[in-house]
DNA sequence: TCAAAAGTGTTTATTCTACACCCATGG
DNA sequence: CCATGGGTGTAGAATAAACACTTTTGA
């Protein structure tokens, strides 16, 4: 079994950032620990990676585990290996992020982990490095959303350009002009106009759109530019 | 010492993917492995994190004994969890990326490993997932290096803009206007224009510049735009 | 009929691209 | 004096930014 010898082996756990997004506003999937040390405090959901289990196995169980969701947009976002991280015993976390839309699942949370989905604000104290952890998931997403279309991942399958403009907003904090925006995400050839509108938040109603799914995984690693001076908000 | 009980340990591996630039051609420090599986293939250099060394510590360890330098550009890439990766033990592998001048170094290599530069173009046989590494390397420098000023770092505290030009073409593997790209470069505010010159080129002599490091630290992270068109290259 | 949100176009400024000649020097 | 590589400018095209009015419709 330990065939490199004298070699110490270390725990390694996967830890999850699961953002979601209610349509209002950007949320974090948080969880108490079930287990100690820190036993009862808000934590990133995690877990240990298992004997003949890759690391992205491990967050997609954990992700199935806590929502019952596959599927989901989930990315590698970094190793944290701080030596002291866990005053237990030392492990390594390796993190990933998920993106997800928050009202398609948030029914079906299991209780065992007694979740509950924070808005960025508004982040109580979590355990360990976790801060760290959401704090730089939090910078890639904004990095990331800037030159590629990412945040279709926490919309519904169809979404009107309002709905996505509030996203955007809302994870840089900021506002746009809707017609440059408008223009610039239509300009990226990536969404289809639907027939239907929604009704629900206007009188005059919002015509739908949905992802060209080809067209979007064509070009997904292709740097477009969707927010006008991307320094001032990354 | 093992306080979770009943979890599973595993070794954990730094490799370091070690870019040089010999003013001419970009290219990869490789080492023939000393020990088995494998050993006398060309490998990254890599070794065991060590208990009470976290990651980083670890990656500046391993290069510091291969090249005797620190202070070294480097950061972490990803973290490769396939459990078959190392056919002996399963080893997680987190993977770095280092930066230097490699002129300033070669005569500095540690005999003990074996080392040898070799041209991108000409990798030799690696093993286990080494390629996916290196593979992953080139596509992050791409990346990183059109939008970040990061290939500064290969590159001696004295440079002119015809072979920093020269660097940005072997890394993209085309080539650009000498008219556009500096103009793009100085635009940025990036370079201090020194009063000597470089004269092994050419007669005439090329002026040599260097970086103002409070500017380059302050906006390293700023998007800008070195490549046109980089979907085509990147 | 009016309030509330959706949708749409134009003008100006900025940035990007393509392109060619002169300069300085050592041999 | 000439071959070699270094250095520079401009015009046209494309892109980005700023900005305000009209449309729809349910209450």
């Amino acid at each position: 079994m330990h065939k490199y010898s004298k070699q110490t082996r270390i725990l390694v756990a996967v830890d999850c950032i699961i953002f979601g997004f209610d349509g209002n506003e950007l949320k974090l999937l948080l969880i108490k620990r079930g287990f100690e040390p820190q036993k009862g405090h808000w934590s990133l959901m995690g877990g240990f990676v298992e004997p003949g289990e890759s690391m992205d196995a491990a967050a997609n169980r954990i992700l199935l585990k806590l929502t019952g969701l596959d599927k989901v947009y989930m990315e590698q976002l970094y190793a944290f290996g701080n030596p002291e991280r866990d005053p237990l015993e030392r492990t390594i976390s390796v993190v990933y992020f998920a993106l997800l839309d928050l009202n398609k699942y948030k029914d079906q949370l299991s209780d065992q982990f007694q979740a509950a989905w924070f808005p960025l604000k508004k982040i109580p104290k979590l355990i360990f490095d976790h801060h760290d952890m959401v704090n730089m998931a939090r910078a890639k997403l904004r990095y990331k959303a800037s030159l590629h279309p990412i945040l279709f991942e926490l919309l519904p399958e169809k979404f009107t350009l309002p709905q996505l403009q509030n996203l955007f907003e809302e994870v840089y904090n900021t506002s746009f002009d809707k017609r440059n925006f408008s223009r610039k995400i239509l300009s990226t050839g990536l969404l289809l106009k639907l027939t239907e509108k929604d009704k629900d938040s206007s009188r005059k109603g919002a015509f739908y759109y949905k992802l060209d799914k080809k067209h979007y995984k064509a070009n997904f690693h292709n740097i477009l530019r969707f927010i006008p001076n991307p320094n001032d908000f990354i």
